[in-house]
DNA sequence: TCAATAAATGACACCGGTTTCCTAAAGGGG
DNA sequence: CCCCTTTAGGAAACCGGTGTCATTTATTGA
């Protein structure tokens, strides 16, 4: 069975060596006209072809002089092994998810660029999938798309990233996953949590340190835990510097940018109008300049005005916003080189926690109240 | 060889729909530890593997009870086939690639957004990269990234698109593409062309009708094919209206916000004044914007502004802008559909033509100019 | 009645990698 | 000098689908 290979083995080295030099020359005059596959290689280098895939996947028990020519060889007829076939064999696809259905696009960007970071370090690529938490499909849609690829891991960005259900979903699927979210809801494996207390907090230190008492905050939607973060973080901050935010002051809005003028309107034409507003994102701070400029509330003389998120629109505005750096691009690398180690270290780790913190940036919309 | 066959035929259809009650308690009993695959649906429905294969591909010679039957076990074990395993048979991988160096975030999840609605229809994923023209491994990178995951196609947009290199690569690669430009510089097949001309063109009797004389302009970037769109027929458009655009009040900007309030800035000191400011993009307008404010200058009242793409940030600033409207999902959708084809029809089609036409958008920032 | 034809299905090789198991040769110690 | 270990590499099965071609059965026309 196996006594023909015998004969051929006789002085491997030279004999290997000298056959490549032909090769390369056959290699180069062929021109094959489909893509070379490993055993093109194989025959060419005249080894096995799992002597190729040690070569490919680093095996370390190749002849270092073996390993030279069938690089060489990979190399010069431009050989590029099959991902269909090595994720039939591994079991595995080499793909992320991402699922998303939140409306700020340039943080889908961001995060989008901080796990394609990681991605590129680990050979893997990146599948988006945006949804809609209200659509009757959703749960099934999430399945679908995990399942239609095989995908090995997924990250979910918030506010889907709060949704009990689809993280049932995708635990049945067996499929790893790692969530961002302002609180943590899982096990540490499973998120990266984004610190939305400290950058709220120094908000309320920044307003009180102004010398503002007189105080409009207009919060995020309840069912985003971000917005609980920030509006108690924001709350207890005021209240240890001596200021109480009466509940009328106090408005919600949607993360939106025309929630921000509806709220902004109810703030402004209250008695006391309150001197500064601290709205829970950029675009509802966007809201509320509109709406001052409307009323004819000079920004920043009568009214000092915060945001959250540092979005483009920050530094847009005139003047420009006040706001609480949210580090996306960190938080999507953290995420993907998260899920990546427990991908490849090929079981649940018990990871620590791990997360970003927001910290504010100062600009031109926020000074003293007047007088 | 296949004599054992004949024997297990008799009265097929009785007894594959009474083995298929045992069947489908079996199945609810087992609890497979591992997916379930094509054998263990050919196993329980007493067919071979092609046959299952022939239903999961719509083969029209397959007996409508068998389907019904196979249709019910695949439901019933929740089989959904492996994506790898049929990547390697079709040489197929149902991925689209999406190449962008687009610093517009919201241009970006739009166009994702058009392509994935064509992309589910047909079952395709989209692969996302971004990628920075500017850096050494630019080709290198995108290269890797078609053969990484054996990518079906690849949607590149502008400015990423204009680059020849690229699509070099890309057509050396065997690749099926399709480009997103303002022009045509491909073949019918390959290309999506959004039509900016009329957008531009609509500015200019805008504006000329609204009494402006004294005009300004900040054109884009000269390496975008889309600057010069914008330019061509908003010069051209103006002429026809008896405006000669004088040489010193074009500015060429970069499309972002700093190059507006830069090129805002010589504008507005030149005398005459001009009475109107017609950025090539949102970006830039509101740098337009952040000027005027910074110089004393009342919007709309002394200064009428319009800008292109109706960008998010557009309804934000006060006074909303007028603006032109580029459907970027729409021109995701097209792109997405037509390389779909292309794949599916497995050859070059000599399609026609697609593409998208952009149209003005009146808001609050452009009235008549004073006196 | 008997091919000839069509419909439905199966056997088997194949896609391009990996894993498992095995062999051969070289080096090292007693 | 022989046995054992280490190193290098190969053969064949396998991953989970699809293509090709053959086979079986039912239907049809002469």
């Amino acid at each position: 069975m196996t006594q023909d290979a015998a004969p051929r083995k006789g002085r491997p080295r030279r004999g290997r060596a000298a056959a490549i030099q032909t090769v390369a020359v056959e290699a180069v005059t062929w021109t094959l006209d489909r893509p070379p596959t490993i055993n093109d290689v194989a025959r060419l280098a005249h080894v096995s072809k799992k002597t190729v895939s040690r070569v490919i996947n680093q095996s370390p028990f190749v002849n270092e002089e073996t390993r030279t020519i069938i690089n060489g060889i990979i190399e010069q007829i431009g050989y590029v092994p099959s991902p269909q076939a090595r994720g039939l064999a591994f079991q595995r696809s080499f793909l992320l998810g991402l699922v998303y259905d939140n409306p700020n696009a340039q943080f889908i960007v961001n995060i989008q660029e901080g796990v394609l970071a990681a991605c590129r370090l680990a050979g893997f690529e990146l599948v988006v999938h945006p949804c809609d938490q209200k659509s009757p499909h959703f749960l099934n849609d999430a399945k679908q798309f995990v399942q239609r690829q095989n995908l090995d891991g997924v990250i979910v960005v918030p506010p889907a990233s709060e949704n009990p259900q689809l993280v049932e979903v995708l635990r049945d699927l067996g499929c790893r996953y790692v969530r961002l979210s302002a609180v943590s809801l899982d096990e540490a494996a499973n998120m990266v949590v984004y610190n939305d207390r400290q950058g709220a907090a120094e908000v309320a230190e920044h307003l009180a340190a102004l010398g503002h008492r007189d105080i409009g905050f207009i919060a995020g939607p309840s069912r985003h835990r971000s917005a609980h973060e920030r509006r108690e973080s924001f709350v207890g901050a005021l209240k240890s510097h001596g200021i109480t935010l009466r509940p009328e002051m106090v408005e919600e809005g949607a993360y939106t940018f025309e929630s921000g003028e509806v709220c902004a309107t109810r703030l402004l034409t209250r008695e006391p109008r309150p001197t500064a507003i601290f709205a829970s994102n950029d675009e509802m701070a966007a809201g509320v300049y509109k709406t001052a400029q409307r009323l004819g509330i000079s920004i920043p003389r009568d009214l000092t005005i915060v945001g959250f998120d540092d979005s483009p629109i920050a530094t847009r505005l005139w003047p420009s916003l006040t706001t609480v750096r949210l580090p996306a691009k960190d938080l999507g690398r953290l995420a993907a080189e998260k899920l990546i180690i427990r991908i490849s270290s090929d079981e649940e780790e018990g990871h620590t926690a791990t997360g970003v913190v927001s910290r504010m940036v100062v600009r031109e919309s926020s000074v003293p109240p007047r007088g």
